[in-house]
DNA sequence: TAAAAATACTCCATAGGTATTTTAT
DNA sequence: ATAAAATACCTATGGAGTATTTTTA
């Protein structure tokens, strides 16, 4: 039994004549008559009476067409995939604590809007969670910052977006009351909060005020989550260490000097694996959002 | 893209190597690889990532593994579908007033408990009206008295059972308390009731009892519906002609000379069409309920 | 270097075409 | 008598085999 065979046992139950059907599907009238034997050879059925001029479905020609139909629209159905990709199809991807917090809620939110035939799941995690299900194929993509996880020849990183990262808090902590930039001592004073970092900002940190600024000494809070961080600045005088978009509601504290480390956010594949068809129109989506 | 193909498909996405699958499907490993091939080039896409011993799905060719795997299984499920014939599909039987009172219960419960993946439908009607219905394929047989019906050369009857037919009336009627056989003249003082009934039925009547017995003139109550007949001949003194069977409830007026008509009820279907492949079970348990 | 997959080619089985017969109206 | 489907026979394309090369772990 093949596809074509079914496909001229429709067009055969719409015409009632093998001649005409021949005609639409492109054979001469034998090679037609041939092909409907064989698929009546290999049920074992008659599928159709030769009543004289036209031919007419057996009861159990019926069944077997409602059956052929469906099998015949889920085949073009198949084929047509390979063409609309990228429109269709799912995409499962993990994000890291910073991307997350700026990205999740735009990207389903366009997603949703731009391409509805696009199914999105969106796990978050550490870094090395993430990493591992990527390397399981329980994820096809991953948005982090590649330093927070080591190097390996087998992920390839596309799309890095460099984002700035600040000290916040809420906007009437005392440190705002101070005019102009503070120094890096002001801020120890206070509780500090922030997701894992990446040993190179920490370096960068040391580098501009110093020892005191070790990353593991000034973080008292860390966690994952940095929607959970804003909550607590907002609540209280907690310092926030974060990427400045995810977010806009605190205050910035300005330092002197600047703080000039940020967070690097690129898309991760294994590399030599195909893509998910569907992950172009997330990278573009994801460089387009992280610029805003 | 073709059924063969995706069975292959689906082998690799299980093995994971062509030269298994190869082996799996009896064919060699360069003709395997070609069948892939095609495949991927039909889609357009990527199935597989050959990564060096092993291949991998891509995301995309997760995608169509789903497909696939439903397309070849309906696609099985098809062809086994003329083996198992008789055993599966559906039957749509009209039937004639008699028949359907006799047979209509112990039809049904009798496919459902030994022939659960049959679907039954039956419908009811005038003869014509059912004729009809045969006749636009709407139904795939009929089971009524062939005499009802004009003889026409496009119809077979098949498993011709004659039942016996009785006048009756509810136990306790006035007729019942008289003993021994009646005279025709002693029913005709009852309204009479009864379902159309054959000529050939009439003329034998008439032969029996004389011109009074003229069926238009004796049947007061004609309906096509018997079992509403059975229950205002148990609540009245109205006198029931009909097959003995179909009012068992109801007794039996013992008349003299004894009635020897009846009703002749077969399987009727289009002549020179195939028959729906559930009908030989349909017509043995026809045959056996009514012998009953 | 050893395995697995892809290429290159050859061949044949089968789907399709042409000519004709059979069947049914 | 005519239109339609089946049959007989022939052809050719595409799928399958053998031998070999390429790739990668």
């Amino acid at each position: 039994m093949t596809l074509v065979q079914l496909r001229h046992f429709i067009s055969l139950a719409a015409t009632g004549s093998f001649t005409r059907s021949s005609e639409l599907v492109h054979l001469t009238q034998p090679a037609f008559s041939r092909s409907i034997r064989a698929l009546e050879d290999e049920l074992g059925q008659k599928l159709f009476d030769r009543v004289g001029q036209r031919s007419e479905l057996t009861p159990y020609g019926h069944e077997v067409l409602q059956r052929a139909r469906a099998l015949v629209f889920d085949a073009e159905e198949l084929m047509a995939s390979g063409r609309e990709t990228g429109r269709a199809g799912v995409i499962r991807l993990g994000m890291g604590a910073s991307p997350a917090a700026v990205l999740t809620v735009p990207l389903l939110k366009t997603m949703a809007t731009r391409h509805p035939a696009i199914h999105v799941e969106i796990a978050r995690g550490s870094p090395d969670r993430l990493l591992r299900a990527l390397r399981d194929r329980a994820l096809d993509a991953l948005v982090l910052d590649p330093r927070t996880m080591p190097a390996a020849p087998d992920l390839k990183v596309t799309g890095l977006v460099h984002m700035r990262a600040a000290f916040m808090c809420r906007p009437d902590h005392p440190l705002t009351q101070r005019g102009g930039a503070l120094p890096f001592a002001a801020l120890r004073q206070y509780v500090m909060a922030s997701t894992s970092w990446s040993e190179e900002a920490g370096r960068q940190l040391i580098e501009h005020y110093g020892p005191t600024a070790h990353l593991d000494d000034c973080i008292t809070l860390r966690c994952d989550d940095v929607q959970s961080l804003i909550e607590v600045a907002r609540d209280s005088d907690v310092l926030l260490l974060a990427v400045r978009a995810a977010a806009p509601d605190l205050a910035e504290l300005p330092l002197a000097p600047a703080l000039e480390t940020g967070g690097s956010f690129g898309i991760v594949t294994l590399a030599r694996r195909s893509e998910a068809t569907a992950l172009d129109v997330v990278r573009r989506l994801v460089e387009q959002l992280l610029h805003d």
